[in-house]
DNA sequence: CATGAATGAGCGTTCATTCAT
DNA sequence: GATGAATGAACGCTCATTCAT
């Protein structure tokens, strides 16, 4: 996969991208697309061989950067229900402050055109918030649950609690503790 | 008396739209719905004016479905954590036998075809659930919380528990416990 | 051509025809025709076997009613122009209170559907005045000119004047007089 | 550089628009008019948005072309009759060597898919004609007519000349002088 | 004979992808 | 490499006509 030269001109079209399944879900048009990144339509593919492919790196991007918001400024040395915490918070504070991405990566993680193999990157990029879960789990009434349904499990949690902080910002801040607390009650 | 409008022929219509969701998603095209219902494509206008509306109605018999399925056989004096259990188990149940209906539930939830007034019309279908939980959450350590925040974090538990219901089939059971538990724990 | 049974109901989907060729040109469906009707759609074509052969045979009704609303009443014993000028009033009154059937007859003019044979038979059924215009046309400055193109002349002109009295109903009767007279110094 | 936007095409386009609405009328399928033009059915709407669209840009350019051909080599210093006489020469012209030109014009003034502002916009590229009839109307026996009126009545008038004239060609040039002639007798 | 559901060809239009420039 | 016109397969939907009842 050799990156084409102009960098700029793919993120633009990544970020395109995400406005435009933000708007009109997964049949956004590719010419749309373009046209938001002002770039030629044809472009488009000189940069992803195919909508699918556009598609697939977008979700593995969105994945990413929202596990790496997550874990900005863990504070190594506390304890870990602040440290769960803490990153919970930020987990939130991203979805909060990027509806257009959020509302695409729900969209892209019901596509079809999603492969296995991307979904299974995805779950590499969350690794960090895995372990620390993990830690979380072992001393908890789930701790003989298989791993997997745990993180599957603090992922619909999290869900929740977005769709709900962003339905009522004003009380946000309290819904995001609200949650965090029912999580902790659930696995810790 | 011409040919009368022949229930069946709906229902295969919309049983057809099931298969062919699930695996397709929700471009799955009318053509391809018909041929699946062994019936013309002009014939499915006749029974849904647009897929728009076909999709519409989907949903709602679907969800419809789902919830019958959840309160079938409530044991109306038990408590009320045997009675929700009981919920949730045919709740899972009916997930994980059905799981075709499930996929296409989840993308036609996502769906922007779907009319606010559907949606509405859809959480009335589940509102013997909801009750439920509301008792539940009365005594519990989320009950200042609002109420749809509560339903959400269940409904999202229950797509977590499902999941790894059918993913990992050969414990269901235990997992259908696990997450029954976990829910009780985050709510109850 | 055995005539079906109900002359009611055929006569019911001409004046049908009539209405909604009137709104919506030539591509006015036959089911919506059969509707407005109030006839099943598959009823129209126990009366006409094709689309086709009802415009046909509509085009055909639509010119006769104007021939013969044209010759009503016309006095036999008057001088030439008289006979005339009765005769284009009577016209020119047939169009002003039908303008859905002058609409309609508008369209099928124009319309590929109507054969040859169905122009010809239309032709006919105008014989009555081409009768007296031959008699106008004899002692006239187109007394060498082919009939019908003085059948033409005077077709064109009668349709501009329609159009005029239609546009511009208040001066309807002044319009009325000053097409014939048009006409009478074209012709006569 | 891209393949630059083709004005052949967009003509060939146009051209076959015209040969296939004189064939088959208004019902035209874009798809036949797009192989007519030997060009995809899909590259058609790069030149036009819609079908709509190309029959209101194919009916001012005929109309314009019509207009423009009937004032072709206007002798200025002539006298009224000249002058007009030319005008009309020339319009029977056009339209006896464009039958195609003229089936298509006809059969889109009368479609409902033309606006109220191509309509008007086909008026002005008529102006220069409307304007010696103005002055042929003046002194003439029409001077208190509306002058959208007699504008009315020279077009059915010339209508019914190119009729007969393309009826029979070897009679034409005595045709157009006496359509002419009885044009005048009428308005002048 | 009346009915209206069934049929499937056909329509206008969209859009991922290709390719001449 | 960038451009955007060209391509043609698909799509949702319509409608004249047929036919089971």
């Amino acid at each position: 996969m050799p990156r084409p030269r102009d960098e700029d001109k793919r993120k633009a079209i990544m970020e395109a991208a995400i406005r435009v399944i933000a708007v009109q879900g997964l049949s956004a048009p590719t010419m749309k697309i373009a046209e938001e990144a002002r770039v030629a339509n044809g472009s488009l593919f000189t940069y992803f061989a195919t909508k699918a492919d556009l598609f697939n790196q977008l979700y593995l991007e969105l994945k990413a950067g929202m596990a790496s918001a997550s874990l900005d400024g863990l504070p190594a040395g506390a304890d870990l229900r602040k440290r769960m915490f803490h990153v919970w918070s930020n987990w939130m504070e991203w979805a909060v402050s990027n509806p257009e991405k959020r509302r695409a990566l729900l969209q892209l993680s019901v596509s079809d055109e999603i492969t296995r193999a991307t979904r299974t990157a995805g779950h590499t990029t969350t690794m960090g918030i895995a372990e620390l879960m993990q830690q979380t789990r072992a001393g908890g009434p789930m701790r003989n649950a298989p791993m997997p349904f745990v993180a599957s499990i603090m992922n619909a949690l999290a869900e929740a609690t977005m769709d709900f902080m962003i339905q009522d910002p004003a009380n946000a801040k309290k819904h995001c503790k609200a949650g965090f607390d029912a999580l902790w009650r659930a696995i810790a």
